[in-house]
DNA sequence: CCTAATCTTTCCTGTAGCTGGAGAGTCAAG
DNA sequence: CTTGACTCTCCAGCTACAGGAAAGATTAGG
């Protein structure tokens, strides 16, 4: 399977797994004589693995630590639950900070008149 | 006044500022005879301007946008109110992403016993 | 007046996670 | 044999700065 196929089967760009191999995240298992990277189905598996975790939010590291702990399988299914609850927590920060900044937003959105005069409540908050 | 001192006033880092002056977005008025930059009262109330903007999410050239109505005194409301609104969008879109994603992670998290087994419902949906 | 500490300057590098492009080589089909 | 699709490497750029080096400027203390 050569790099074009691979992407495909795993939904992710060349360019993207090009690069997951330059990071070391997920390397294609040889190269042809002519230097064409080869896939098998292990190597799409993991591809696809991360651009799930990736859709999840989860960053390149957290991405690493989850690949690792999928490909072991003496594992612990707390260590996993730890990476994820705290990828969670951030998550729901994010959340917390986006509504207030929502909030607030949406209120001087909806206290300007947005008409030909200059007033704005938008530019008095911010200047 | 010196970058430092308006940098303080402002609330922003030395760095951010001299990066302002970069892209041009707030540049000093002018510079002494030995090439520091000085920066006036208007200057610095740019500087604020922006700060808060970016508080809000607003993004650089959102910020561009909105200080040049800022200083334009024939400006109507509704040139600001529209990306103010087009911004509150992209919040509630990113709202709504941020909202499903978190869902389903934490009905991952709940379902994940999170023992010392290797079973793992959230490594089964990733892989 | 000298010195040490602090401030400021420019320039270069790095961050995250890719994306785009140039230029060159490879492969399969017709 | 040619054409088009695919692949390779390398380099640059994106956002919005942050960190650091080396050098000059300024200021406070003694």
């Amino acid at each position: 399977m050569n790099i074009g196929s691979a992407a495909k089967a795993a939904g992710l760009p060349v360019k993207t797994v090009r690069y997951y191999a330059d990071i070391g995240l997920v390397e294609a298992p040889d190269r042809t004589q002519t230097g064409y990277r080869r896939y098998d189905e292990a190597a799409v598996r993991k591809l696809a693995f991360v651009r799930r975790a990736r859709d999840f939010g989860f960053s390149i590291e957290e991405c690493r630590e989850l690949l690792s702990l999928y490909e072991d399988k003496s594992r612990s299914s707390a260590d996993v639950r730890a990476i994820a609850a705290a990828h969670l927590e951030e998550i729901e920060e994010k959340q917390r900070q986006l509504a207030a900044l929502r909030d607030e937003l949406a209120h001087l959105v909806t206290a300007c008149r947005g008409d030909d005069r200059p007033d704005c409540p938008i530019l008095d908050r911010l200047g």
